[in-house]
DNA sequence: GGAATAATGGACCATTTGGTCCGTTATTTG
DNA sequence: CAAATAACGGACCAAATGGTCCATTATTCC
């Protein structure tokens, strides 16, 4: 890689291909109940492999879980303009889940918080504080500069957490979206 | 113990001294990351006396989780009389925790409720219906009975698993009673 | 004290765990 | 094809896991 004098093997899976096929099972398992061999299967890359590209299994949660973050927040749910209710509402709906997996994968991870590694307990409350800012940005959006902004957007957050967990229940998506309805309902009241 | 012509030894530790001193280990590292080590050491009891009273880890979870709800049905905080808002503010702050532990053993374990025994599911399943159906009367008794008092009692155990899984974040007491605050004034306003 | 009873302590076991290591194989450029 | 490169496959390891088993010890009643 260093010389053009002769040229290795080129990489047959790609970085992001590994935490897409990760992100599923510490998602679902969490970092202490997902084995290696889990992952080996997950992923189609043998230990060796996983270990050349990654320091250790807390190393490849912890990557997991930013890529997680890095492509949600690409989706912009939080960010469309204009900002207003609208948002907020596609911001809850974040619960329906994504690769493949109901809810949340940091909402999950928050269980174990305690004994997770300390970057990923970094980038999960970065992350919370993130949302919790945009959200007040949407709500002034949509309901003018009020002194409760910012204690709606919490209750916003908590309500998020609770539904995602509740995913892991396996309630039908017409239950939650009545939930989701019946709440906004409640929000936008005030 | 099946004749008195003789008696043997008598038991040095109840069933329920060491569920209550297991609960706390199950309810902040869950199941799977529990060891049964650590259950012998924060029970007193080693394996084999374990292994006599329970069938195997499994059972002592579910047997833990099955007297947590019983100490927590007897406190009674939803069937207080009279029923009303008072009974539903004191059921949201069972999230402040109990036996040493913070938020809420059944929230915690929803995340890994895939993995966990069909008794455990059963038991939990059994106890948000439970709950449910208790926030409902309450709500009756507090607002009359109105269509959307279901719809409401669902948007309260959302509202609950969310500030219980929050509690492993560790924040401090003041902002989660803020929180309950804002809820409560919230779903008394409508 | 003696017999009956049953819990305790701890040795023991097969399996799985996270992690290391290295010979083999696949690719690349010249 | 040859040399260089680097990922792959899988053997290997020490430690920890859940669980079993039984000799020892503590207690009880007569």
């Amino acid at each position: 890689m260093t010389d053009n004098v002769a040229m290795g093997r080129r990489k047959l899976f790609t970085r992001e291909h590994v935490l897409d096929k990760a992100i599923p099972v510490f998602w679902k398992h969490g970092l202490a109940e997902t084995s290696v061999q889990d992952l080996e299967q997950a992923t189609g890359v043998r230990k060796s492999g996983l270990y050349t590209e990654f320091k250790d299994k807390e190393d490849l949660f912890v990557e997991s879980l930013r890529r997680y973050f890095d492509v949600l927040m690409a989706r912009g749910h939080l960010t469309k303009q204009p900002l207003g209710w609208t948002n907020v509402e596609s911001f809850l709906k974040v619960c329906y889940g994504s690769w493949g997996q109901k809810g949340c994968f940091s909402v999950n991870s928050m269980r174990e918080f305690g004994d997770l590694p300390p970057k990923a307990r970094q980038i999960m409350v970065a992350s919370v504080m993130k949302a919790h800012q945009l959200l007040i940005d949407n709500l002034a959006a949509a309901r003018g500069s009020r002194d409760d902004n910012d204690s709606l957007a919490g209750l916003i957050v908590t309500f998020f957490s609770g539904i995602c967990l509740e995913q892991n229940l396996g309630p039908d998506r017409a239950r939650i979206t009545k939930k989701i309805d019946a709440f906004m309902r409640l929000i936008r009241a005030i």
